[in-house]
DNA sequence: AATCCGGGGTT
DNA sequence: AACCCAGGATT
């Protein structure tokens, strides 16, 4: 057996979870059940819910038997209800095509609704001590960090690494225990946020507590990249200090709230200023970046100062000079607020 | 490869 | 508020 496994199961042996609602007893519908409760579902939030279900459906005839009311409200709560849906065909299917029991074959078991290759693999290593590998948050945490794995987990290529070293890694004998304890390790001391090294079996092996990675790896998921627009905003400034706010039109961001006016690039501002005010020069402001959630807006402000509003640019319902006293009562978007307080 | 599903806990 | 959690199906 590798070192990983054995350590890991010396570990488990004096440390590892033995008293969760599906290890006793511990059979193939009860480790399915609680593989798909525990689908993105803490184990705590998931206990009380696994042991109601059990109680009301005790094996897979009745939960293939039951009415799909009582499976729904039965895990009403839990999220992710199309799961509920899943398990009741897949119990199903198992009283249909494989006289009523979960199959020992890979293939086949992962051809059930709601039953991809980690549970599977769960499945068959958990209820049957078969070897195959599982790869849920927890081990993705514990291999990434133990090996040094950079790059998000949820990517192709990290996943398909992370799937040959789980792989590699899962030893031929005690695949249940083994399945269990790297879980357990992941979830009690390889957590996300400060994990215990101290206590940990194999820190001795660990990349990331070599290198000092742990708040590294796992890689968090990259934030896409979010596209950058420019805008020239035009500050339009009187003698007496106010200033040429322009009500934002009905979509897009700051839909309604009152701005300044913009224009494309420096071209367009220039035109556009003097068709609204009289103007004599213009001076660049420093550019700022305002960071939304779906892009990123560079503002290049352009300050035209002693303008004249020019007679026909009259105040209206969305076009207005303001006095730096008058912007409080209005919807101004925070950067526009923030640039002209600091003009 | 990206998106959706979902409520709850953590930071 | 953002991110993550015993992922899988769909597009």
């Amino acid at each position: 057996m590798n070192p990983f496994a054995s350590a890991l199961l010396a570990w488990f042996d004096e440390h590892g979870r033995k008293d969760l609602p599906w290890q006793h007893p511990r059979d193939a519908y009860r480790v399915w059940l609680s593989e798909v409760m525990l689908q993105q579902t803490q184990v705590v939030t998931v206990i009380p819910y696994f042991l109601r279900f059990v109680a009301t459906l005790p094996t897979l005839r009745d939960l293939a038997s039951a009415e799909e009311d009582t499976v729904l409200a039965l895990w009403s709560g839990l999220g992710y209800y199309r799961r509920a849906r899943f398990l009741q065909r897949a119990a199903q299917i198992c009283v249909d095509k494989h006289d009523g029991e979960l199959p020992r074959d890979f293939a086949a078991l992962a051809e059930l609704p709601g039953i991809g290759r980690s549970t599977a693999g769960a499945i068959l290593a958990q209820a049957y001590g078969l070897r195959f590998p599982i790869l849920d948050g927890n081990v993705k945490r514990v291999l990434t960090r133990h090996l040094g794995i950079h790059g998000h987990p949820g990517q192709s290529p990290v996943e398909k690494v992370l799937w040959q070293h789980a792989e590699a890694l899962t030893p031929a004998q005690r695949t249940a225990d083994y399945t269990q304890a790297i879980m357990d390790l992941g979830a009690t001391l390889c957590v996300r946020a400060k994990p215990r090294c101290d206590a940990c079996p194999m820190a001795s092996d660990c990349v990331a507590k070599r290198d000092d990675l742990t708040t590294q790896l796992p890689s968090a998921k990259p934030t896409k990249a979010v596209p950058t627009r420019d805008t020239v905003m035009l500050i339009l400034r009187d003698a007496e200090g106010r200033v040429l706010l322009e009500r934002r039109g009905p979509q897009g961001v700051w839909s309604g709230l009152w701005s300044l006016p913009e224009a494309g690039d420096h071209d367009q501002a220039w035109r556009a200023a003097q068709s609204m005010a009289t103007i004599d020069d213009a001076q660049a402001l420093p550019s700022f970046v305002h960071v939304f959630s779906h892009y990123r807006l560079k503002v290049e402000p352009l300050l035209f100062d002693e303008a004249t509003a020019r007679p026909r640019i009259a105040d209206n319902s969305n076009l207005r000079w303001c006095a730096p006293d008058e912007r409080a009562a209005l919807g101004l978007p925070a950067p526009v607020r923030t640039l002209l307080q600091n003009l």
